[in-house]
DNA sequence: GACAGTTAGTTGAAATATTAATGAAGTCTG
DNA sequence: CAGACTTCATTAATATTTCAACTAACTGTC
């Protein structure tokens, strides 16, 4: 299993051409989506948690799916937590059905900054992503992403998590806010 | 300028899936061939930038064109290297036109290393992204990612970028072993 | 209910990445 | 050619991420 036996089956001149116009591409998007909400002193990784937050039922979701969710360790989230809890934008509150499990709550002021943010982070989606493709071209793009990441992420259909979606059911749905 | 006046243009719901899509694929893949690349010792950014080495005329390249082509920082680049280079894959030879520069130089073990690994990277990156996306589709991807590319990259013209090229004309094509 | 095995989350230390400052060498202008 | 300015790469510091324990709580089995 582990011996690589016989000569690999290389990539033809397309498949590499596409693979490479990927892997550059999205380091430089995740640059230069970084490198815009480091203006307001967040990183893209710290973004995406509390947006996940917002837009979650009861702006809560548990430790582990939200891991899930961002794909992060369990361990970068808990150091990454804390960061944003000593901002004042989030706070850990223990689950009450399973004593083991912490919940990521969103405060007020975490709600707020996700607000700001957003409009910051939506114009550089669309500066960095959306502008330079058009739409149909887009759209083939997210399709192809959604069966890597079924393949990859077996389980997380239409980019929910099961666990995620399980949760969501046990909320009232209150804030349905979803913008990015 | 850094007021952000009345309201962005949201996202739309086609929009929205297929930027989330991305969003979370992207990470699932960076995951997947990390996580196969490291069970040999080295992380994908390491093997990016050996791989770009060992396709270079000379096996040899400058720092900050190196930098650019792998979407890292100065910084970060010179700190990898030295890594590399107690592991005796690269060597650093001080460019002769230009005194400020660096040229990193492939060794023969770092060649060898790059042989072995691309077994199994490139079964990785068929596992993780050529299989689960037909064909077709994945074209359209990779002209989608060249696309964004050229736009936050203005200049790198077929994956290229302008100083490798440059420098690339200086040298004889020793090494056209290019495959992944 | 006691055991073994698993899962959730945290912790601390080590590895890696970022930031700002530096020095050395190139370029450009007058 | 002098001076101002830029670029290249490195360094030191700080910050973040990973890795390998570790504790607590859940699950199943007997």
């Amino acid at each position: 299993m582990s011996t690589p036996s016989g000569e690999p089956q290389w990539l033809s001149e397309d498949e590499q051409r596409a693979w490479r116009a990927y892997l550059r591409g999205s380091r430089l998007i995740e640059e230069a989506l970084d490198r815009d909400l480091q203006s307001h002193g967040v990183q893209l990784t710290e973004y995406e948690i509390i947006s996940m937050l917002s837009e979650s039922p009861g702006r809560r979701l548990r430790m582990s799916s939200l891991a899930d969710l961002v794909v992060q360790s369990r361990s970068r989230l808990t150091h990454t937590a804390t960061r944003l809890e000593k901002r004042g934008w989030v706070v850990r509150e223990s689950c009450l059905d399973d004593k083991r499990g912490v919940e990521l709550v969103l405060t007020e002021r975490g709600w707020q900054a996700v607000q700001d943010m957003a409009r910051v982070h939506v114009a550089s989606v669309r500066r960095a992503v959306l502008d330079p493709v058009p739409p149909p071209l887009f759209s083939a793009l997210g399709e192809a992403m959604d069966l890597i990441r079924s393949a990859l992420a077996p389980g997380g259909a239409d980019g929910e998590h099961p666990a995620v979606a399980r949760e969501a059911r046990a909320h009232e749905a209150t804030a349905p806010h979803t913008r990015l």
